[in-house]
Parts: structure tokens; sequence; C-alpha cells
DNA sequence: AACACGGGGTT
DNA sequence: AACCCAGTGTT
């Protein structure tokens, strides 16, 4: 890399540190009295999911559960109800599963480690980073959906997004990650704010942006991607709707209801689902259910299927 | 590499 | 109605 090049990147880290403690959002996970816990389930609950959502039921879990242990010791069942609606429902069984892995094997204290972090139920490539750096100022690469978007745009010209490859990923952010950990925070959680906030997928507000005069992908007039975004499959009449109101009826009774019943209490979907067309609205219920008994979402005693406990 | 996995906000 | 969202685990 050329020493020009070298020096343009420097400076995008420099910038949006810069940029990044002036005008971050404020969130009670980035408060400075936020345990390792709480910053771990705000980065559970943000999979997928916008932070707009997240706040309020991080505040809820928080109060119920501020510590591993006081999940650990609260049935799961009552932990995947107050997830309620916040979607990927596993990843309430995994954050259950989390808190006990904690207390079982590190004494109540979220590990610092990455590698310790990433053995963790729900705990991927993306979640290990972001608590290692944020929870305990580790030097650990940090990459999510912005981060890619921001450094396909700025570094290397593209519209749109490489895959997630999570150890070209790692190698490609450790390359920019500054060595004191308080700035490779604020690189990880700036970049990433950065993705979320000025530089989204659509209408990148190039004006406010802090690195808009080092950006490739504006020095070379903003060329259209020549890759394809993954088309997403469609909601409606799909088995993740189907599933979604078979855990709505779950939630709502607490003893279980009869597993042959389900069927019948869940809103039949429309005739033109598009799958598994051949087969019945009630065989296609029973068999999903079977799958959230496989997913720990489920349990299934005498004839009764019902959260676990 | 491609899928499945929720559900709601945004355009 | 399509696309997107602080991803992870499986095939």
């Amino acid at each position: 890399m050329s020493l020009r090049e070298r020096s343009r990147r420097t400076e995008i880290v420099d910038r949006v540190i810069d940029w990044f403690s002036a005008n971050q959002r404020d969130f009670p996970w980035r408060e400075p009295e936020c345990s390792p816990w709480g910053i771990l389930v705000s980065e559970v609950m943000s999979q997928q999911t916008q932070m707009s959502r997240v706040e309020p039921k991080w505040h809820e879990f928080m109060s119920l559960w501020p510590t591993p242990a006081d999940m650990a010791a609260a049935p799961v069942a009552e932990v995947i109800r107050r997830w309620d609606r916040l979607g990927y429902p596993r990843r309430a069984v995994n954050l259950h599963r989390c808190a006990t892995a904690i207390v079982e094997n590190h004494g109540g204290e979220v590990p610092s480690d990455r590698d310790a972090l990433l053995a963790l139920p729900a705990i991927g490539a993306y979640t290990s980073a972001a608590v290692a750096s944020f929870a305990f100022l580790r030097c650990e690469p940090v990459v999510d959906t912005n981060i890619r978007r921001v450094l396909a745009r700025a570094i290397h010209g593209e519209a749109i997004a490489w895959d997630a490859n999570p150890r070209r990923d790692d190698a490609e952010m450790s390359e920019l990650l500054p060595e004191d950990p308080q700035r490779a925070k604020l690189w990880n959680a700036g970049a990433m704010e950065l993705g979320a906030i000025v530089c989204p997928s659509k209408k990148p507000q190039c004006e406010v942006c802090p690195i808009a005069q080092l950006c490739e992908w504006r020095a070379r007039n903003y060329p259209a991607s020549t890759r394809k975004a993954r088309g997403q499959a469609k909601f409606a009449g799909s088995d993740r709707q189907l599933r979604g109101r078979v855990m709505a009826i779950l939630r709502r009774h607490p003893e279980g209801v009869l597993f042959d019943s389900l069927p019948d209490l869940v809103e039949p979907l429309a005739a033109d689902s598009g799958t598994s067309v051949d087969i019945s609205h009630a065989e296609r219920t029973l068999l999903l259910a079977e799958d959230l008994i496989r997913d720990g979402l489920a349990t299934r005693a005498a004839e009764r299927i019902r959260l676990p406990h």
C-alpha cells in the first residue's frame, strides 16, 4: 500500500473518532457506569434490530435481571415471554444460556477475552468483538453491517458492501484499528455510528459526513454497485410468520395448550402462501411446533406444548 | 456460499 | 410492497 493511501486511512480513522466524540447518540449502554452484562444484553438485542426498538426492552431487562445470576435464576419461559415481539426469540433462549454459562464457568462475571465470549451461545464474530472492545477496552476489530458499508464506500469506492466474511472482515478492520484501546473503541463505535446515521444504505448525507473529502466512493462520483443485494424472502405466508404466531400463542398461555389444538389457535394464513402448498395448515403448524421444541423455544409433555421451564 | 431465522420501521 | 436492520448457526 502506498504511503499516501496509508495516510488517507489514518486520516479517516482520526476524523471518525473526532466526529463520534462530538456527535454520538446517547444510549444507556454507552454510559460509563453500564456493566459488561448490560453491554452484552444490548449487543444481543441489537442483532438485526433497530436501536429504537431495543432501548425500551433493554431497560425492562436490566430492571428485571441486573446481573447474569439474576437471569440465570429465572425460568427461561419468563425470558422468552418478556422478549415478546422483539424478533428472533431464540436470542432470548440463548441469552438465558449465556447467563447460565457465565455463572457456571466465569464466576458470574462476563468474560473479557474474545475467545471466551465467542464460546457463549449466540455470541459470534460481531458480538464478541463488540463486548470485548466496548466493555473491556480490548483492541478487537468490530465489524457489523454498518462498518462493512462504510469501509466499502470510503476505503474501496464501492456502493454496496461485500458479503460478510468474519476472517477477511477481521483482517481488514484490524489494519485500521488504533493501538490505543480507548481510541480503538471510539473507532469501532464511531464507524458503526457513522454508517447508521450519516451513511445508511439509502440516501447518505455526504454534506455532513466528516470523511466526505476522503471518501473513495465520492471521489469516483458514486458509481452504482456491480454486485446485487441479496433478495429477501417474502414474510407474508412464510414459515417464519407462522412460527411467530405459534410463539405468540405460547407466550399467552403459561400453562401451555393442547398440542393438537395449535392449528385452531393460530390464525390460518393466506391461502396463497407460495411454499409448502401441498400440506395442510394443520400439518404445517404442527411441523413448525416440532422445530420450536428442537430450538429450545418450547417443550412438550404429554399432550401439551408450552414455553420451556 | 446460501439459507433460515421475527418483526417492525422506512421509503 | 420491497428493502433494511449494531448477526448467528446450519447446511
